[in-house]
DNA sequence: AAGAAGGCCGTAAACCTTTACAGTTTTTGC
DNA sequence: GCAAAAACTGTAAAGGTTTACGGCCTTCTT
């Protein structure tokens, strides 16, 4: 294995002038540097990354914390993610939870502590006291996307506001029997989005004077499956059904959208259904949706932590609660139209 | 930062006692093991990954690198690995290519190779001679998923009987015109199954004496946008239109399906469309495939490589060719049916 | 009871870099 | 051309762990 030391005896320096050569220091002469690089370069030397980490005390790593993987908000989360920290030059270090609670802890505990990473990006997760204090006390950055963090750094939409934004669409629309699918927090770990989505949803009924039934509030999982069988029920029942649908995320729009067919409904001159997300396939099945732009939440996020870490201020590196908040568009797709059903 | 001094202070032993203590080691007395378990608990003690690597070599953590993330094969392999890599309590380093062909370059030649991993696990992707045998060179075992790599291990559906399948069950249906969407190989860096699919295809139609018109075959993107197009344009001339797709992947099936929907043509009864994957979508839009598992495809080759890693014997770490043919399943539903088409 | 065997344990080297500090050379200003 | 400043370079310590080796203490055998 060639190290530092065979460079710097094929340049015929020091190897504290190769290392600062490598690393693009100041002081050191054109002429040597030049040197050294060539002799990196005929050796094929690339320096190990545990004696930098263990020298420097930092690894160049962000840990990269989510509950799932392949579901599509959190993969094109994560997609955005590595794209910006590969290109700023860091590696990333892919923690999941999906493998439950006492997983959750090691995660924390053992893993995220051992100087591995210079950071954590945590993914629609709420951290508990203890996770945070200890992250606090190491003075490693946390940026969390996809829902606040009290007490540390956050970027997310304003769930309230795109809940209250697509109920708002249907009421425009006319319409005045609006149901929601919303997320099931115990089944989600405990991200914040289910409730404060269904927050949004009951302001908006409330401001605009609408009723509401409880049988227009289903909860599921934030899958297809999830959205279709929420709104087979709902739809389902001809005492009170719905004449709208808010899903809190475009997959269990794909869901309900299947459902109401399945009924012999006709989306939307029977039933208009809106998601959220901007789910590609939102295209494909004509789904209205509010667009939250989700990889690049995914490269806003990395590139913070990034600039938190190389901005050279050492008081940046205590968690301060900050939230950065990400605009939403609304898309209106053909999956929603004027209310068409007699009274 | 309290490091294995302190505890080995506290504990009342040496350092080298506390590390055997700490690492399960033989050699130690009970009594002494209990008290560096006490110390290093109460202390709170975690030892640094980057110093353990330097001194062992090792690093417990394994590099993936695939080319895509939000896209669901990529995403569902690389859950099934997550998992079982942390439940072996090993890392994993996360190398996305999406970033273009320089980039990719900048994954093999700098990160992989800074002993940062201790082997790595590829995902429908070739590698070069010359990235094969930089990682030969250092010992690191590779296993790709989802294609074969000549001189490696490897884990692989056989994607040529899958094609040959698909199209067979179409055969065996009636169908005697049947078009195939097929993978563009151009656009998806350079892994296998788009051509190896395609001669599957091929061949079934070769054994059962069946015409085959190149209007009946297209390339596309392995997405439900792809799909989409390419079905539309294959469906929508009707000098020529087939009465049965197979398409490459099941996210180009929902592509298929709704294209025939938006011409108005009903599946199955005008055509019939099948998938390859096994994507949980499919089950809601009823889209018959060839279920290849992929979940437990990233864990089966994780733990491969974990078995290899952790075998004791260093002429494992070696990169021999072998090849794991994963099976796959038939998994008809409402998609495919009789031909209906009358002459 | 003496000697041998073997289990425990500690010392110190090794792993590979970065970087503070000190020493040397070059440049600059007059 | 000289002194001072600046730029460059080298030595060696530091970073935190593992582990080879040698020494000590038990325990067993005869």
């Amino acid at each position: 294995m060639v190290g530092i030391i065979e460079v710097a005896q094929r340049a015929g320096v020091s190897t504290a002038t190769v290392s600062r050569a490598l690393n693009g220091k100041s002081h050191v002469s054109a002429r040597a540097r030049e040197r050294v690089l060539k002799a990196a370069q005929e050796l094929g030397y690339v320096a190990s990354s545990s004696a930098y980490t263990l020298a420097t005390g930092r690894s160049r790593n962000i840990g990269v914390v989510l509950p799932f993987i392949d579901r599509w908000f959190f993969s094109a989360v994560l997609e955005g993610i590595v794209n910006a920290l590969v290109s700023r030059g860091y590696d990333i270090t892919l923690y999941s939870l999906s493998g439950g609670i006492a997983h959750r802890e090691r995660v924390f505990e053992d893993l995220v502590l051992r100087k591995r990473v210079d950071g954590v990006l945590t993914v629609a997760l709420k951290l508990s006291d203890r996770e945070l204090e200890k992250l606090t006390a190491l003075k490693k950055p946390i940026v969390g996307i996809g829902g606040p963090i009290p007490g540390a750094r956050s970027l997310s939409i304003d769930d309230e506001g795109a809940g209250r934004l697509a109920t708002q669409h249907l009421i425009s629309l006319g319409h005045t029997e609006i149901g929601m699918i919303a997320g099931n927090p115990a089944s989600e770990m405990d991200f914040h989005q289910p409730y404060l989505r269904k927050t949004g949803y009951q302001e908006a009924l409330l401001d605009a004077n609408l009723d509401f039934k409880p049988q227009w509030m289903a909860e599921a999982d934030f899958t297809v499956g999830g959205g279709y069988y929420a709104a087979k029920q709902m739809l389902g029942d001809p005492r009170h059904n719905p004449s709208a649908i808010f899903c809190a995320s475009d997959e269990m729009g794909f869901g309900a959208i299947q459902a109401a067919r399945d009924l012999g409904l006709r989306v939307p001159q029977d039933i208009s259904v809106i998601g959220l997300d901007g789910h590609p396939l939102g295209q494909f099945y004509g789904l209205s949706t509010i667009n939250q732009r989700t990889r690049e939440q995914g490269e806003h996020g990395a590139n913070w932590i990034v600039d938190i870490l190389e901005s050279g201020d050492e008081r940046e590196l205590s968690n301060v609660e900050q939230l950065n908040t990400w605009p939403i568009d609304l898309e209106v797709r053909s999956s929603t139209a004027k209310r068409a059903r007699e009274e």
